[in-house]
DNA sequence: AACCGCGCCTGTTCGC
DNA sequence: TGCGAACAGGCGCGGT
């Protein structure tokens, strides 16, 4: 899952750990995930110190002072272990001169770590072409209607859709309906902008809370410092099929919180409350 | 063009 | 209790 609020709290931790550092030793284990991690990275990383960090989306980059920087994608079971003793699918190590240890670990291999010249990263394949982030000003209620404007998708599916907004996964398209009031089912193109404006505000404030509790801890994922992020206990409607929805009275205004698949994915919103 | 469904991958959970 | 099936989902791709 990681998602936007999950990935920037994992780039605050390493950008603590990491950022001024030498880079002492890197150990490549295993180059096979989704995107190839290209084999050169141990000799790139090697001697460099870490400029500092960016979040793009789902992405993060490492910028280093040799003109490189790392592209990090954690994919749906991707970690970043700080301090820790290796452990099983740890892809790649990274060892600082000053004794720090950054373990890359991803089981499902989903994930990514690419190479990317400083001055182009945001031309890197899989970077070019992705749509405003939604903590910044160019997401409003007003460019979610152009965006959707003619469009029959689902808006869950439009929110998932990298090219629009970058960022938000399957957890926080569901949390941030909710919050909207608006049905996850609903063509993109049939809504109001009052009520895109709406969405936009929801999405944004959804985001901020799940960064501030450090993120939602599934069962696969934790914290680079081995903490529980705390939001999954937030969730509203995501993972609570049958539920009482928070806005409802209870049966038989609602039946309680409904799961659906949409593209392939589950979505969780409340039938009598999201329209 | 837009949209949907599939395949990738493995650890965990579910149901018989 | 034990086992295989189903599930989790970010992303690119191919088919309609």
């Amino acid at each position: 899952m990681p998602e936007l609020p999950e990935v920037e709290t994992v780039m605050r931790g390493l950008d603590g750990h990491l950022t001024g550092r030498r880079i002492a030793r890197a150990i490549l284990r295993r180059a096979d995930i989704r995107w190839p991690i290209p084999l050169t990275l141990p000799r790139v990383l090697t001697g460099a110190t870490v400029l500092g960090f960016r979040r793009r989306g789902k992405f993060m980059l490492m910028r280093l002072d040799n003109g490189w920087s790392v592209l990090i994608h954690l994919g749906m079971s991707g970690r970043m272990l700080l301090d820790k003793p290796e452990a099983a699918h740890e892809h790649l190590t990274i060892e600082t001169e000053d004794g720090g240890r950054v373990g890359f670990v991803d089981p499902r291999r989903f994930g990514a770590l690419d190479l990317v010249r400083t001055v182009d990263e945001d031309n890197h394949k899989l970077l070019a072409g992705m749509g405003p982030e939604p903590l910044g000003n160019e997401f409003s209620g007003a460019y979610l209607a152009a965006v959707c404007k003619g469009r029959s998708a689902p808006i869950k599916a439009v929110l998932l859709d990298q090219r629009v907004v970058a960022g938000i996964g399957n957890i926080y398209a569901s949390e941030a309906l909710f919050r909207s009031g608006i049905s996850p089912t609903r063509a993109a193109g049939k809504i109001s902008l009052p009520r895109l404006e709406t969405l936009a505000a929801a999405v944004r404030a959804t985001l901020i809370e799940a960064i501030a509790a450090g993120g939602s801890s599934l069962r696969d994922y934790v914290q680079p410092s081995g903490e529980l992020g705390y939001f999954q206990h937030a969730w509203k409607v995501y993972g609570r099929t049958g539920e009482p929805c928070e806005r409802c009275p209870g049966p038989p205004e609602c039946n309680g919180i409904r799961q659906i698949t949409q593209s392939g994915r589950s979505t969780f919103y409340c039938p009598k409350t999201q329209r």
